[in-house]
DNA sequence: CCCCACCGTCAAGGACGCGTCAGGACGGCC
DNA sequence: GGCCGTCCTGACGCGTCCTTGACGGTGGGG
């Protein structure tokens, strides 16, 4: 899940917000103050910061340039400052966005998810390349290869390699694999799987017949294994 | 300066928009309704698009997944809806930010500001020459050569081109391609690809029936290889 | 021991997509 | 008005891909 760090000296605050935020599977880091925020940015690296600008200790303009120093993490401003000049100051200085309190706590949630999901398309993304043994796999440029060699695949060879590949290491149900792939009206069509997989297995695997990476998991799915 | 896409069906707002952008140094392209920005958005590649909920013809939520389909354009949504449920439906449907009428102008200068700053940040820029085997192509000046001898385009080769080269080594769909050259309209005629892909690997290709740049990946789309 | 559920393999058909060509429509230019 | 370049459209052949069904193997349970 995400992680995001929530900078606020509000005790009452930061409970409700790690409670919501919590409960909904984020990865909650608090910090009471400007000092506390920088030092908790620094070594957790989170995903996306909530920053009160009313802190004891330092100004949260300065918390927001000594993170924006170093690092690109997109900071949503939360704040009691009404005035359209603060809003104006905190967006120029770097932050991504702007909240007023009160805010509506599902609006807020939104907008970390828009944040969230910003930074890590926006950014540069390792899980684009997945090398697994002899196989190397872009998921960008759509291609595969096998030590080195290019591998040519169909369309629905590729779509339903792609599913796999990003849930490596977990199970894929057949249910969904079809759903994905063929569509959610062949959730029953589990032909279709072992058709494909098997085509899989032959291009991909050094030896199709005791797969490495493809993997079946009898009764359940299957599972791309790095 | 960057380029905005202001999309609202109200032509006083329209108006003081393009007024206050402009001013301030922004390109502005207007569209008045959903098709019309979905056409802009698509030939202009502005650096954000500053979008109005309450449109004539289409929902303003297809709109923002009509661009989000294939372009990650930082996306305003400005809108009189109050409801904190019409502003979550927004922000998860792809927008970066949602802003209620009324607002105030140097707030929502801040934000675009702030909208357009995330997206420099995160896109790297395409070479403006590429050489590809006995290819020249200069994207500025709009030349391309084979061995040194220069060739002639069409307007609609070249821009068919253009998109190829300047997502170099990618596989780029064929929706994708379609609606970058004809319009967000034309998502399903195929067979344009299929003619000037066909035309275009004639002109630069050595030998047009075994491509070596103008890639065809069956049932995907087409890649420019290097 | 037999039966059944599940998985892997193979082959064949029909459907679909791609490349190619040619003809006609449209608009600009002389 | 006539010429020319560009774009759109339809038809056809060919190769590939998807689908479908059948068969054999395997492991667990009755």
């Amino acid at each position: 899940m995400s992680r995001v760090l929530v900078v606020d000296d509000e005790p009452g605050l930061r409970r409700a917000l790690s409670i919501n935020l919590g409960a909904r599977g984020w990865d909650v880091t608090v910090a009471a103050d400007g000092a506390a925020a920088l030092e908790a940015a620094a070594s957790t690296h989170p995903d996306v910061v909530l920053l009160d600008l009313g802190l004891p200790d330092l100004d949260g303009l300065e918390v927001l340039a000594g993170i924006r120093g170093w690092s690109p993490v997109p900071i949503i401003v939360l704040t009691a400052r009404t005035a359209s000049a603060d809003a104006v100051d905190a967006l120029d200085a770097g932050a991504d966005d702007y909240v007023t309190k009160p805010f509506a706590m599902d609006v807020l949630l939104a907008r970390l998810r828009a944040a969230v999901r910003r930074g890590a398309g926006g950014g540069d993304r390792p899980a684009e390349v997945v090398d697994a043994g002899g196989l190397h796999i872009d998921l960008a440029r759509r291609t595969v290869a096998r030590e080195g060699e290019p591998v040519r695949l169909t369309p629905t060879e590729w779509h339903l390699l792609q599913v796999l590949v990003t849930n490596a290491g977990r199970l894929v149900s057949q249910a969904q694999l079809l759903r994905e792939v063929w569509g959610p009206a062949y959730g029953r069509e589990t032909n279709y799987l072992r058709v494909y997989v098997g085509q899989l297995r032959r291009k991909l695997e050094q030896v199709p017949s005791a797969p490495r990476h493809l993997i079946t998991e009898p009764g359940m799915g299957y599972r791309f294994e790095l």
